[in-house]
DNA sequence: CGGGCTGGTCTCTTTTTGGAACCGCGGAGT
DNA sequence: ACTCCGCGGTTCCAAAAAGAGACCAGCCCG
């Protein structure tokens, strides 16, 4: 009950990691994203255990990532992105841009390739006010109003010295 | 053994998560990012336990993430990002926009502004032949040359039904 | 009726974590 | 010289998480 209290922390950063932060919940959403919806396809797509698998889907069940429901067809069950996990995609964009980089010494094993035109997918962090390309260091944190809001709160004295 | 295993998979996404998919190394990133350079200072930041973080650390450094060195004016050490560790940032940021979205609900606890500028910093998947903004729909991925590389390996055989 | 598929559960073992004590080193104070 | 403290680091043990595999009920097909 130690790590899970890291999700009360004033950090946009730790919180979702809290949820995604393990060692298969990624993989997972990969394979959504890659089309994968039934419980038996996940498990041999990733070799998860079945007991695993489970506790997974549920939790992002539960986070409103994924949504399960009853097939229109017959009676098996589907695990669907919902909205909320479609904007999942430029996390997972961001980590293949990484490995294509150094993690591929034979070059990309995939092209994620935008449809209908001869280009390819990248994310970018960019400026939304000049619209310049920004690196780490361009970047400058400053207190938002969920800070506030997080200070305002009797509970969170005990953690103040934690970032 | 068997999780490990992933890495040999050709998935530029699945081999940096074996990496940096754990508990952890993206909160130990996040804080290195943040200025955090020291032993202690990781400790006290984040509350992981002292072998955990030797682990972690040791991990990142081997994979050139970090780079371990004796500080200039003393005795202490230092772990700094490499550039290698530096091209993690927009993964970062990507689950920070994700974080912002979904799970402030009060509004982001912090800005990262860009300097000097109004504005601020975010992820976008872009095109890079027509440069507009892709989502997943607008993905379709297509075999690269490292796949027909590792295809060429002769322990590929066993794992051909994984993806 | 039997077999195979489905998603799901249970139990046992192994691995990974967390927590706290301990260590050697170098510096500062006295 | 002796103690005290902070530093990075290690070791040990208990607790939590993960892995492997058996097991189950429901359903459809033959």
């Amino acid at each position: 009950m130690r790590y899970e209290d890291l999700a009360d922390l004033p950090c946009s950063i730790t919180r979702p990691l809290v949820v995604l932060g393990d060692r298969w919940t990624l993989l997972l959403l990969k394979a959504s994203f890659a089309g994968v919806r039934r419980f038996n396809a996940f498990q041999s797509a990733l070799g998860i255990s079945r007991s695993r698998l489970q506790d997974r889907l549920g939790r992002l069940v539960e986070h409103g990532i994924l949504e399960r429901r009853t097939a229109h067809d017959g009676d098996h069950v589907e695990y669907r992105l919902t909205a909320k996990g479609h904007a999942l995609y430029p996390i997972l964009m961001a980590i293949r841009d990484w490995g294509d980089t150094y993690m591929a010494p034979d070059g990309p094993p995939a092209h994620y390739r935008h449809r209908d035109c001869t280009g390819e997918a990248h994310v970018q962090l960019t400026c939304d006010a000049c619209g310049g390309t920004v690196t780490a260091r361009d970047v400058a944190p400053e207190p938002g109003p969920g800070l506030q809001a997080h200070l305002g709160r009797p509970e969170t004295a005990a953690e103040q010295q934690r970032q």
